[in-house]
DNA sequence: TTTGAAAGTTAACCGCAGCTAGATTTGCGA
DNA sequence: TCGCAAATCTAGCTGCGGTTAACTTTCAAA
């Protein structure tokens, strides 16, 4: 065989897979180009300045990414460069409307990658995340949207937590965590804001999903554990866990 | 919010995603490791080395996976040194069982990976190689055998390779090319070994697929255009197409 | 107001997997 | 058999994203 047609001819039988044409950078419909790692800073980043109002430091950037402050300090400083955020050193960074952007779609890649595969592949709420984490790098906006379709157009990820539209937009939802609302209130779970596999595994045990129907029974004093009752019976929560169960207000 | 509680707190929500614990090397069920990159050479290595018998050069892998032959020459050394091939400066390498187990794996992955593409998600066959190459990086075991769990079990991919099993043996299949059988042979196709999506779609035009049932009509001398007839009607192939479709022997 | 621990930053390194430029080997055709 | 072009290889560079070690800044408590 010579050369000339090893590039031409059958690509992935026996006889090969990969034109060279094809690899390519697969991002199509991107057009932009940032890389993943970026895409995954600008998402915590976002998740952390929705969920406090304290503006974001390299050391809580750095735990959640599970990487050491050094990576998360130079990556701030490029992604300052590339205008996805503001920074001062010492102080904290901000995103800005294209850092918010991306991490929107990179948040919105998530959740649809776990609602896929809960819905389609059948995987338990309580494996998605890895499965998800690891599958978002590879993903382009066509196989985006046709997981979208194929879900069923989801608008939460398994456990409850709203998934951004395609331009950009997170859903606004007034939440309330079982430890904030009033005995005797009977609501619907909304959302587990916990996503440790064990922890799952256990409010599933329970019968506790976004969806379900639960009453509040009672609530020991002082912080204490509460008494909740849904289809399965009565069930009793420590406080850790009744607080990050959300229920919509 | 204090340190402390961020990084043990929500995750996936407002308020948080990525345990750090759960972010990890995800290639769990392989514990050895290996690089998606030196997968992708193995297995390109063991197209080459299964399609023709001349030994592998450096230009001619060069070409398939569209890198430089130093980025070649380099990573030939690597994986010579780690065991996974017999490498003679100049003269070409050879796959060592180990080697040819990774590749393996590498290429039933892709496989199964279009079949699933396409039973599952609905996509092309001319769509799906480049979706699969994409992909591959980020599979596990697991994920793997869920997806050739809802695909059903195929034994090739849409154009139909044969796709290698979990253990790593890759099924041996008489096959003739259209080219090489005499007119009036009635057969089925079983492979189509050109992924070219322009090509793909020609032959899905003419509603050649693997599975479709066919008979040889007749051929122009000096290697001419062979005349077919399936279920369509009858169709005019020149010799390039031809011989790019195999039936079963 | 001072000071020291914690947080943030810089500097310098790693491996991976690309690249170009230039040297070497090979082997075919004259 | 000899020489030259093509193939191969080496050397040295890039960017990415990670690391450790050491330095600087901040801020709260004494």
């Amino acid at each position: 065989m010579t050369l000339e047609n090893i590039k031409t001819k059958g690509l992935c039988g026996l006889n090969g897979s990969t034109p060279a044409p094809l690899i390519e950078d697969h991002d199509s419909g991107d057009a932009d180009s940032i890389t993943h790692a970026r895409r995954e800073y600008l998402a915590e980043i976002y998740r952390l300045q929705t969920s406090t109002d304290e503006s974001i430091t390299t050391t809580a950037l750095a735990m959640r990414l599970d990487v050491t402050p050094p990576a998360v300090v130079r990556m701030m400083r490029r992604l300052a460069h590339e205008g996805y955020l503001k920074r001062q050193p010492y102080k904290g960074v901000r995103l800005t409307p294209e850092g918010e952007r991306e991490a929107l779609k990179s948040i919105r890649r998530h959740r649809l990658l776990e609602a896929f595969l809960v819905t389609v592949m059948k995987f338990g709420w309580d494996e998605v995340h890895t499965h998800a984490h690891a599958l978002e790098a590879a993903l382009n906006d066509q196989f985006e949207d046709r997981m979208d379709e194929l879900a069923g157009y989801p608008k939460r990820c398994p456990h409850g937590d709203p998934i951004p539209s395609k331009d950009g937009v997170m859903p606004i939802i007034a939440e309330k965590s079982l430890s904030e609302i009033t005995i005797g209130t009977k609501a619907v779970i909304s959302r587990i804001r916990n996503h440790t596999p064990e922890k799952l595994r256990y409010f599933a045990e329970l019968q506790l999903f976004p969806g379900t129907s639960i009453s509040l029974v009672g609530r020991a004093p002082f912080k204490g554990p509460v008494r909740i009752k849904n289809g399965t019976g009565e069930h009793v929560l420590g406080e850790e866990l009744a607080e990050q169960i959300f229920i919509e207000a």
